[in-house]
DNA sequence: AAATAAAACTTTCATACTGCAAGTCATTTC
DNA sequence: GAAATGACTTGCAGTATGAAAGTTTTATTT
């Protein structure tokens, strides 16, 4: 088996408006580009997803600064994806409790992969025994989000990664529980 | 083995003019965002990972339509980062061959999880039959694309996915090369 | 050798998107 | 009832994007 092939040349400007569709093109690397493919999305799923942030005020001071209007507008745009879903929380009228779909938490293994990249080959704030920690557990670090999401249980499976070359930095508490 | 965690809280537009990174956060996840995270850089990974292309027109022709400016500019953007280098054709001067760097083709776990996603949750082109080879056989399918990374191998692993529901599409015609 | 063509960019300019600051509005707390 | 909080909107300046046309260098054709 060489190719999975069937020779296919691509006007795809002209077939986006014609099949009518919203999408430059049906190659699912473009279809998730149209959906997540911005500078700030994938940093909402991360924060979801491993950092167990929820609302709005979280999203906003979750380190990288994004702007509110630029904050509203993707998390609209990821409800209507279907990544998202905001509901009011019953105890404080004025909070809104964002949370990934299942369709949202499902993209845990490409955010896995992701940071394994990352780790490897930019100089990022994660520590070296983390990542071998993820690498060499790929199928565990995913259940452990899944589980947490499935769950709803609150508590974070990756901290902000604050500074770069934190493997140097030395940490006054272990990698244990609770933060 | 609950958290990897050390609580931080964190400023990193402060951390990140004293850190003196140009990079918003450490976090890999942020990281890889700012070196290809838009509209167009992963498509062009995609076209060099998995369609075999290699120079600025086939790029250009690709599918979704790029205006040669942006598409020159990330080009350029991905040379700096090391996820591609740039050589010219030693029979014909004109044309440059753009080819994906280690570091580019260590981003093919990234890619085939996203085409998980996607195929999972999306419409898009891509035939059940492929999918399910892809994951049933994920790493048959890095291998495969790591191998015709290393021996220079034009083959494409996958063709370009033209139209939403291809499953379905009939095609009229196979297409050589020259329109 | 001159003319034509091809490939890889650049430039221009109108439009769209982003980011910052400030403001609104509905709760909640004091 | 006043101040505070959380979740947004609005206004506007600056940046990025997209479409089309132009430039440069290197083949190819005549």
């Amino acid at each position: 088996m060489k190719v999975l092939f069937d020779t296919l040349a691509g006007v795809t400007r002209k077939a986006r408006s014609a099949s009518g569709s919203r999408f430059r093109s049906g190659c699912p690397v473009n279809v998730s580009l149209e959906r997540f493919g911005d500078r700030w999305s994938l940093l909402l799923i991360r924060d979801m997803m491993v950092r167990g942030y929820r609302t709005f005020k979280e999203f906003q001071e979750s380190g990288e600064g994004i702007a509110t209007n630029i904050l509203a507008d993707r998390l609209v745009r990821l409800q209507k994806s279907g990544i998202v879903t905001a509901e009011q929380d019953e105890a404080d009228g004025r909070r809104v409790h964002y949370r990934l779909t299942e369709k949202g938490i499902d993209l845990a293994p490409v955010m896995l992969e992701l940071l394994i990249w990352a780790a490897r080959w930019e100089e990022t704030a994660v520590p070296c025994a983390v990542m071998t920690q993820m690498e060499t557990n790929r199928g565990w670090a995913i259940e452990e989000v899944r589980r947490r999401w499935r769950e709803r249980d609150p508590e974070p499976f990756l901290p902000p990664f604050k500074e770069k070359n934190a493997v140097r930095k030395r940490k006054a508490q272990s990698v244990g529980k609770r933060g």
